[in-house]
DNA sequence: TCGTCGGGAGACAACGTTGTCATGATGTCG
DNA sequence: CGACATCATGACAACGTTGTCTCCCGACGA
């Protein structure tokens, strides 16, 4: 900026004052300072000015598991949608499910001075969030609620969604339902489990504890996991997926067998229906989520002070013949 | 800071040494001042700190069409995976396919002062990069070359992958094939149908234009695409598919048909080898794609002065049966 | 003619850090 | 016992901006 200024035989000051249009300089020292500004190609430091007005950096901070998952992608792509609506960029981290990283993320967007911070937790202790969010960063929780602290949280109906899962197997003459999830110490599958059971007190069928299975979800484990429910005693005729992961993995591992149980996933995904049979999921609008809480933060980075809020959004069955197998 | 600086009764030098942990503080003066931090809730300003420092910001820079599509953000993952290792975060943005706004978000990106930027270019002119990457700022093509600058640029094997796909199917005695892409505007479309038409002249087969629809993808046009080369005379009996949303767009338009065309996709996709028949596409590694950009990237933030690169990754067949169907 | 007003521009400090240098206290060695 | 190295700490400037204040000058009304 003092090259520039030098060259355009201006003050910095005025300099400053092009590059933000102020009113009050002269067009010809204007056009000076902008043709300065072209040669030499200068272009102004932004931590520099937000560090000087002290407003915000202008960007939101967003912690999930994987970057990489599409569940998440879609959420950031929401996320962006909304943060560029307000003149926002966003940063992104992947916590890898590990409580530490998550901390590590979160402590260094806060450093980075992020105007506030969406996170999908990985851990369930969150007072280290609490001097940042007393010191001015607002923090919204997604898709998980947070551990130990009250904050904004945007949620699914997760319990919803699987006791509606039951009741459409119900409905279609199964009794012996089997879950298959993701370990119990994440949320959302806590959540799902306890739906399940619900919806199988509610429709009077019994929910036998060796038809539920769950833990972190790979290639093999779902397929051991697929085995042990078809293949005990009075096995399952039908089964419900824990989430997208566990969904794509049962598909994959039921692909070869004979007679296949009815399946019922939680999570939609790109291409369930064209699969044979085309798998039914309890869905949920990913981007509604993520806009949502967006939103949500963006009122707080504006000044919205008032008692933490909980979101919850709906869940809806989509039929598509996986789960209208018969018993 | 000052304030901890206070609170410890020391100045705020030694607070700056405490959180860098700098020898020669004391041990009891360093005690004093945590206890103030903890105390406090303070968290040093990185932006403040990369200002003092003149080092980078410890921030990437990744411009991608969408974040939200599982081609990029896998491409997103590892970029991630290796910027991390680095102890550096990434700033993503979308274009949306928008030269204009690839152009506002790399330049505001410089203007946070990324240590580097990576980018799959939607426009075709980028001399508006050249002060930047004269200032410093190296910055590295993805999966799509710059339109009218040098620079390093990491890209697959388009053209041979598309020359392999004709290969392979001509192998299973088709003679009229067809090809079904993005806009020709696209370099990725284009140097596909490049390949596409060498692979037809190598292998001696008629390239007929009628069989060569190039658009943007979506469901309706791919479907139309679908039906034209299917019902013209001398119609298809395969096909190949430009990338993957215009596979899944085939894939769909074809499900509901009787006889099925073979057909085989660019960019592998989730769930290909569970649909029926199986997809058979010429696949890539993203990962490797985001990893050896991010890489090379990095080298360049480390001082790498050589000449601008251009790194090619090998393209291969997953045949897993749609491509085998029988002309 | 004088006082006033407003446009155009610059000097200076400050944002929150850290690099450089200086200081005083303490210990060490010949 | 003096010269000197070492340790612990602080004062100060600087990074690249921008907010505030001040100054100058020409125009305008009384």
């Amino acid at each position: 900026m003092n090259d520039v200024a030098r060259l355009a035989g201006v003050s910095i000051k005025t300099v400053s004052r092009v590059v933000n249009d102020e009113p009050s300089v002269h067009p010809d020292t204007a056009d000076r300072v902008l043709a300065a500004i072209e040669r030499l190609g200068f272009r102004r430091n932004l931590g520099a000015r937000n560090l000087r007005r002290g407003s915000g950096t202008g960007t939101l901070g967003l912690i999930v598991e994987d970057v990489g998952n599409p569940f998440y992608s879609e959420l950031h792509r929401a996320v962006e949608r909304i943060a560029i609506r307000h003149g926002r960029r966003v940063l992104t981290g992947s916590s890898e499910e590990i409580p530490d990283r998550e901390r590590e993320l979160a402590l260094e967007f806060c450093a980075r001075r992020v105007d506030g911070l969406l996170v999908v937790p990985a851990g369930t202790r969150h007072g280290y969030l609490l001097p940042e969010m007393r010191a001015g960063t607002p923090v919204v929780f997604v898709d998980r609620p947070p551990g130990d602290i009250a904050a904004d949280t945007v949620l699914v109906d997760n319990a919803g969604g699987t006791a509606a899962a039951v009741a459409h197997l119900v409905a279609h003459g199964h009794r012996r339902i089997a879950f298959v999830a993701d370990s119990p110490e994440i949320f959302t599958a806590a959540e799902r489990l306890r739906g399940f059971r619900e919806g199988c007190a509610t429709a009077g069928v019994p929910c036998a504890e060796r038809l539920v299975v769950m833990r972190t979800p790979t290639r093999e484990s779902v397929a051991e996991a697929a085995h042990r429910v078809l293949t005990c005693p009075d096995p399952a005729t039908a089964v419900v997926a824990g989430n997208n992961r566990v969904t794509v993995h049962l598909v994959r591992a039921l692909a070869g067998a004979g007679r296949r149980p009815a399946l019922v996933g939680f999570d939609d995904f790109e291409l369930a229906d064209l699969l044979d049979p085309p798998v039914s999921v309890v869905a949920h609008d990913v981007s509604a989520l993520g806009e949502a809480a967006a939103e949500l933060l963006l009122a707080r980075v504006r000044g919205d002070q008032s008692p933490p809020r909980k979101v919850v959004l709906p869940v809806r069955i989509e039929a598509r013949g996986s789960g209208e197998v018969a018993a």
